[in-house]
Order: structure tokens, then sequence, then C-alpha cells
DNA sequence: GGTGCATGTAAGTGCCTGCTTGCACTCTAC
DNA sequence: GTAGAGTGCAAGCAGGCACTTACATGCACC
């Protein structure tokens, strides 16, 4: 084939595409196959398993997830220009690739090693904001009256669930006349104002 | 059996935890079976299919839903405290039922019929709340230059987030020192903070 | 005491699944 | 020009799956 070194990548592209839409017991070793067109002999002759596909994947996913939060903060900007951007890389990095990894995180409940691979990686994205966050509620930007990590939590939950709602079931709660750059900045502007220390508003 | 009749509510309840769980493919009629104390035969006199077994439980928890989003509004009481007491709710029930709804309405992409009950269900919730909320920015409760059904996904987004990282996920972001109740004090107080109108502050 | 209904038991069918084997092909590199 | 690595193709196997059939059992009501 052109370039038969990538076969593998090829194989954890399709199954990252059936794994998000029918899960892992509902994707079928032939049809990642037929999907990253390649034989499926060839399937387990680059992974073990069905399973090994699995494992392979939730590596890669978890390496793409470290890489953007440690982006989180070039400090020439103010607070809410940096989560502001967060925010929107947020959502983009997930509605690319995060249904599958919403879907694996349902899935690595059955499946031990997946379990333990993203166990790692969501916690640390929270917690390495919350940091980010506590520093400058220390500094007066931010309002201190509420838990940090909570915070963290408050903002996650608005770009996941703006994902959730989207891709996952396929669901658009807002009207048509609210455009995704609009909606995004003001499901942003609501947590702003949230978060903002109280005298400043 | 003791009470013969209650067989078939038997039988949803074992496959709502298994769905729950192992996901729609990865649960077997077996399983279901033996879980409810039923042998698998009755299981396919009551319902046709394997995927009749989805689409009754689909219907028993939109039922469920629709329930609780029309408890909203007593009036007696002021906005603020009328969405906290439903975000509680919206907690407490999600956290009960939900992680099987959540997981429901991934497998519902692969079972059109139960895409469609849910697909309704979820929206017809927020698009309740959006009409609330619409009314309260009409009376200056709430700031207004934000749309109602944007303000809506992000209450949801803050309640189903919440249920999405501890249950589903196995994971507590919030820290140790942060009471449960405490927690979604606070993230409803940064929702609110946010809904409010800026003048009042 | 017999008719119905809901259930259990045993056995099986056909399909699909993950996974394997054996062989032929086609590139690349030395 | 040959060795080797990577792939395709055809076939198949063993197990699990959803689902069926036929028959026996227990209970309720008339």
């Amino acid at each position: 084939m052109d370039a038969p070194h990538d076969t593998g990548e090829r194989i954890l592209d399709a199954a990252a595409e059936l794994f998000a839409v029918h899960g892992y017991a509902g994707t079928t070793t032939r049809a990642i196959a037929e999907a990253a067109g390649v034989n499926e002999v060839t399937l387990f002759r680059r992974f073990e398993n069905k399973v090994g596909v699995l494992t392979a994947l939730g590596r890669r996913i978890q390496q793409q997830q470290a890489g953007h939060a440690a982006a989180a903060a070039p400090d020439s900007e103010s607070v809410r220009e940096t989560l502001l951007r967060l925010a929107r890389m947020e959502i983009e990095a997930t509605m690319a690739g995060g249904a599958l990894a919403i879907r694996l995180a349902f899935d690595a409940k059955s499946v031990p090693e997946v379990a333990a691979l993203l166990g790692e990686g969501i916690p640390n994205n929270a917690a390495g904001l919350a940091e980010y966050l506590a520093e400058h509620q220390a500094t007066g930007e931010l309002r201190d009256d509420i838990d940090a990590s909570v915070m963290a939590e408050a903002f996650f939950g608005l770009t996941s669930s703006y994902v959730m709602y989207r891709i996952v079931m396929g669901v658009a709660p807002m009207p048509a006349d609210v455009s995704t750059d609009d909606g995004i900045a003001q499901l942003f502007d609501l947590f702003w104002s949230g978060a903002a220390p109280k005298e400043r508003v």
C-alpha cells in the first residue's frame, strides 16, 4: 500500500470512529478492518487482541489530552482571555475526539486496562486547571469564596456537556438563531460572570 | 413466584442495572434473565425482542423524567430558590437512575426507537426550563443578555456533568474537604452569580 | 376437577464473533 | 535477484449470541 507504515494508525482511526458510535462491545473487528480498508487478519497481526486495539487507542487519546492541558497559560493574556481560549480549545478538541473519549470512559468500566489509562488523564486535566484557577484566586483575579476545584468542574461541565448534547446525543438544545460561536461565547460569559470577583461586575 | 405480576418489572430492573454497567450490546439476554431470577424464555415471552426490553426501559425512564420536570414551579419561592431546588432534584434523580439514562443515550444511537424516545425527553426537559427562564428574564429577575436556552443548557451542564464525573467515570474531582452538599451549593452559586442580573450583584 | 394462564426446563437452530491457519502477492533493500 | 517484511485472500473453528420449539408444572377461578 501507499504508506504501509501507518496501517496501524488507520486501524486506530477506524476503531475510534466506530467505538465512538457503537461502543466497544457493539463494534466488530471485521467492521474496524473494513472501515480501515484493511484485511481483518492484518488487524490481528498488528494488535494482539480486540482489547489490544482499545488499549492502543486509549494510549493515543491520553497523549493528546495531556498535550493541550499543558498549553494552558501563555501568561501574556488576561485570565478571562485564557479561560475563553481554553474553553474554545476544549470544545473543539472534545468535539473532534471527545465523543470517543466519553464513550470509552463508559466502556472502560468493563475493560480495566482502559479504565486505568483514562482514569489518570481526566482528573489530571481538571487538577491542572484547578491549580491555575487557585493561583489567580490568590491574586484577586477570581472570586475566592468558591473552591478552585469546584470552579474547574463547572468549567469542564460547561464544555463537556456542550459536546455531550450535540455529538453524543445528537441533540442541539440551542435555537437555530444562536450561532455556535455565539453560543459558546454566551455560555462562557455566564461562567465568567459567576467566576469573576463580585466587586468588579 | 410471589408476585407473578411484576415479572416484567423485575426484568426491566435487572436490565437497567446491566445496561448501565455493560451497555446494551455488552449485556446478554441470558444475563438479564438470570439477574431477574427468571428464565430466559420468560424474557422473550414478555418482550418480543432484546430491543423490546430496551424500548420498554426507555419508556419507563422517559415517564420518570417527565415527572420531575413538571414539578418545577410552585411559584411561592424565589427564582433562585426554585432553581437551586431544581438543581438538587436533577442531581439526585440523575445520580439514582441517570448513569443508565446517559448510557442509554449512547446506545440509542444504534437503536432508533430509543433515540426517538430519549430524544424527546431530554430537550423537552431543557425546553421547559428555558421557558421558565425566559419568563423570569422578562420580569428582570434574570439577566436578559444571554439566551434562555443557553442558560438552560448551562444549568443542565452543571448538573449532568456533576453526575458524569462521579458515577460514570468513577472520578470525584472535588477534594475531600468539600462536602457533597457544599459542592452542589457552590456549583449552583457560580451558576447563579452568572445568571443573576448584573446590577444586583 | 377441569380450563387457562404464567412460568420453568431442555434442547436446539442459525448466525455472528473473535481469532487462526496456510498460502500467494508485492514491495523494499542489499 | 533474492531475502524479508507487510499485506491480502479464502477458509474455517469454536464459542456465544438472540431467539424458538415442545412439553411439563403450578396456581386461580368457575
